[in-house]
DNA sequence: TTTATATTTCGTCATTCATCGAAATGACAG
DNA sequence: CTGTCATTTCGATGAATGACGAAATATAAA
């Protein structure tokens, strides 16, 4: 119970949605996500650690950035059913579109410092 | 994606699901969920309306009573999607076998004045 | 009409949450 | 070893949330 409540409050934000919407394209570091969404990097790093937690995306350093990924594999029993739902919606949201342009242009090498 | 977002943010709350998954029995009125959950009637009221306002129920009044319902038509895009999974999983949870059991026992002519 | 009962609305309180900026951490480059 | 930069953690703040009891509303019964 406590398990599905955790998975439904981690996908109540849009901001968090958006995040998913994003990874679900491509991975994505910190500092991108960051970019692309317009908030704090710190404001990024607790979304992201919630997605984490509830089993939606999983992290892979590399160098000095920390990519994160989907979980296509290793997910609970909730998000493996639920993924493919979220990967289904929201492809024609105006905001999402927008997210997923402005990410064509998100260079890691270049944004990161404001 | 506000729609999205409010969906599972009805969701996101163990009270909500445990009145998801009575009435996904049979319908009950307000003061049955009340009873069987312990909670104030305010409370439940209120969480109801969050449901209803997401798709999930609706009420139908009978005599003094209130009865709400699972929304089995009519329903939103992402609720028809949701629901079978909610239907699917929590069915041998505690606390929803303990509120079915007391489900049992739910009498509105008898319960509702404390 | 008055009373009783079921439900909703309102006001309040404590808790949680989303956000930020600043400080701490960790890794790489020089 | 020191400085730089990406990320996380910490602390603060305002907003949202879940809970309650009291008051308001609505309907049925007396």
């Amino acid at each position: 119970m406590e398990n599905l409540t955790k998975t439904f409050k981690a996908l109540s934000d849009p901001n968090r949605i958006r995040i998913l919407k994003l990874l679900e394209v491509q991975p994505l570091c910190v500092c991108e996500i960051t970019w692309i969404l317009g908030l704090a990097a710190s404001t990024v790093s607790k979304h992201l650690s919630i997605l984490k937690e509830a089993g939606f995306i999983f992290d892979h350093k590399d160098n000095k950035w920390v990519n994160y990924y989907l979980n296509d594999t290793n997910r609970s029993k909730y998000v493996s059913e639920i993924m493919p739902l979220i990967k289904k919606w929201l492809s024609d949201d105006k905001i999402i579109e927008k997210d997923r342009n402005r990410m064509e242009f998100a260079d890691r090498t270049k944004i990161c410092i404001p």
